[in-house]
DNA sequence: AAATTTCTGATTTACGTACATCAAGAATTC
DNA sequence: GAATTCTTGATGTACGTAAATCAGAAATTT
């Protein structure tokens, strides 16, 4: 049996209630006794049993997630995944409010923001849009004590205690190495297509993205889809008709259903290397139909689950550990795509266990 | 408030034991009251709470893990993340003993599971070898009603209850397809590098392997190392002096830190791919270096936690969700490297939380 | 109708921790 | 030396569930 609070007790002969304001760091304590029953505990190797813990204090933990509307497949993934961490409060007693504004609407998220302060929850995740009335929001977060994370888009170190989400930069870097590779000649031409350069994290993967292939390639102007399925599909058309010669595509965040629809589409051979971020119902059946080479994930369940973590510590006065919660940049080819309810939330799985518990 | 096994008693109007005799299929109820306090759980929504429930029965799983000696990284690895397990038994109530036999040793993994047997664990997980005597020692283990999972190399579905592993053809396939699109010319010549052929993950990942190149390239006959770093190094020294055309060199297995010293001490360019298996030490540093272009991983964190979430769900009669326990296919590229501490247990990592629980 | 079996209720203890209260001893201050 | 503060012990309740016991009530059999 492992050790327990008595053990700790009978070890450095104090009283449960001693050994209890040690624990929990509770006022009232000499310095040598405190001592004692810390010596106590590391002798018998004891751990806190954190399910009782959590049980007796029956603490919950409200939190606000803001996400965006529209019907980006990663992001309804996203809102997956934080329905299903509120369907199973058990483990982590956590009760989290979801909020949902329209898609690149700065505006909307700062009232989300603002409105989500007067609720004072525990804590607020948020898919942020970077522009200066959501840097402001988020500040009036802070200045009012609540724990802000960021998920997936960034805002900058200043304004939030943490970001989950994947780093933007090695994306790029990683989808250029990808590319330089796949391409396999000296000077080819790559076009890059991205939703919106508004949006910090599509700027960071371009950045990485020509670092990676510094001058083994020559990249075209980058195309702006906007998110709009109908607008991208013109612009790849185009791009294809016009540049035959283009040898890879990278699509660095949305517009991955126009780009599908497009190449589909084309009758001639579609460039050598197409690669595209985040797994959806739609970039995997192009990665199964050979449409797309690589596609570049960052996982949603893990981002979601990571968030709550560090909020929770971040609420209870714990620093949380950076290195352990840092998300990773999967690379899926047709040969290694996980199964369809695995990475990509857009499954309609009950609740429970699931795949991310791997 | 989320609803308690109280609240199914007031809704269903019975008392509280007769609840609990329902929730806990124990006999001596009434079809039609079982059906009233189903209903009345159903209706409130109550779900239990597996802490509370699980701190009421304290109960333990003993669960035995033999894994092979040896100073293979992987297999090191895969030691410290079942003692990161031993050592946070808190969560799951789990009471793991660790056999640790020689490696490649099919009598003594089978001496070690019968010796499992008369201790009567509540499952057992193994890393086998593939041997007659190894079958039939697992066949024992099943006979003896005790569920029995392999870990990380099979033995084929017939004698045990389920593989906590990577698909190794999927593995070989994927390797198969990074190296034809990196090695980027019809016809090129490929070597590949094993262990032993005679455990069953090498040889699918070489059929895997072959059937992605299917006749694009030329694939030398496979050297064997026996994951003897002079001996593999030789082997490896060798191929480059005799085949200066090599393209591409697949390590499927064990064996890279031969292979990385070799490529370190030829003098003339290396082979424009080579792809190995398993992120450790050697390969990261290998990436990072250069010497090697793309480490395919399975993470053996994630191959214990499954192993162990399996056995419970097989002690507790719960058949398992399979499709939940994939382990996927990591793909690395010194782009997209997770942080030293995150993918290969190879650190000194305290125990807790870790990335695992991403 | 009595005897039996089957079902249900009421109650208690336990799991390991958190937290509050009250009393009493020890150490400090004035 | 009295008054005050600090430190510790003793004790009880709570969290939500499991599991056991015993006593009735209801249904069944004889």
């Amino acid at each position: 049996m492992r050790p327990t609070v008595h053990d700790i007790a009978a070890e450095a002969g104090v009283s449960l209630a001693t050994v209890d304001r040690v624990l929990n760091r509770r006022p009232g304590v000499k310095a040598a006794t405190r001592m004692r029953v810390e010596a106590a505990i590391a002798a018998i190797g004891f751990v806190r049993d954190m399910a009782a813990a959590n049980l007796a204090k029956s603490r919950v933990y409200p939190f606000t997630f803001i996400l965006p509307a529209g019907d980006n497949s990663f992001m309804r993934g996203l809102e997956q995944h934080v329905r299903d961490a509120m369907a199973r409060p058990s483990a982590d007693r956590v009760a989290i409010s979801l909020v949902i504004v329209p898609p690149f609407d700065g505006a909307a998220v700062a009232r989300a923001l603002d409105a989500a302060i007067s609720n004072e929850p525990a804590g607020i995740a948020v898919v942020a849009v970077d522009a200066p009335d959501v840097v402001d929001a988020a500040r009036r977060v802070q200045a009012s004590g609540i724990p802000l994370v960021t998920l997936v888009s960034d805002l900058g170190p200043s304004c939030r205690d943490h970001f989950a989400g994947i780093d933007n930069h090695a994306a790029g870097r990683t989808a250029g190495s990808l590319m330089r590779r796949f391409v396999g000649q000296e000077r080819a031409t790559i076009a890059v297509l991205a939703g919106s350069m508004l949006v910090r994290d599509h700027r960071d993967r371009l950045d990485g993205f020509r670092a990676a292939l510094s001058d083994t390639c020559r990249v075209l102007p980058v195309l702006e889809g906007q998110d709009d399925p109908a607008a991208t599909e013109r612009l790849i058309a185009n791009l294809l008709a016009r540049h035959p010669d283009v040898a890879g595509i990278y699509s660095l965040g949305a517009g991955n259903r126009g780009l599908i629809a497009a190449l589909q589409r084309h009758d001639r051979p579609r460039p050598r290397a197409v690669i595209a971020h985040e797994l959806t119902p739609h970039t995997r059946a192009a990665l199964e139909g050979d449409l797309i080479d690589a596609v570049l994930n960052q996982d949603a369940g893990h981002e979601v689950r990571s968030a709550i973590r560090v909020l929770k510590a971040k609420a209870d006065g714990i620093p949380a550990v950076e290195a352990q919660e840092r998300i990773r940049i999967d690379i899926f080819l047709k040969d290694n795509l996980p199964f369809a309810d695995d990475a990509d939330g857009m499954s309609l799985r009950p609740s429970g266990a699931a795949s991310g518990a791997n």
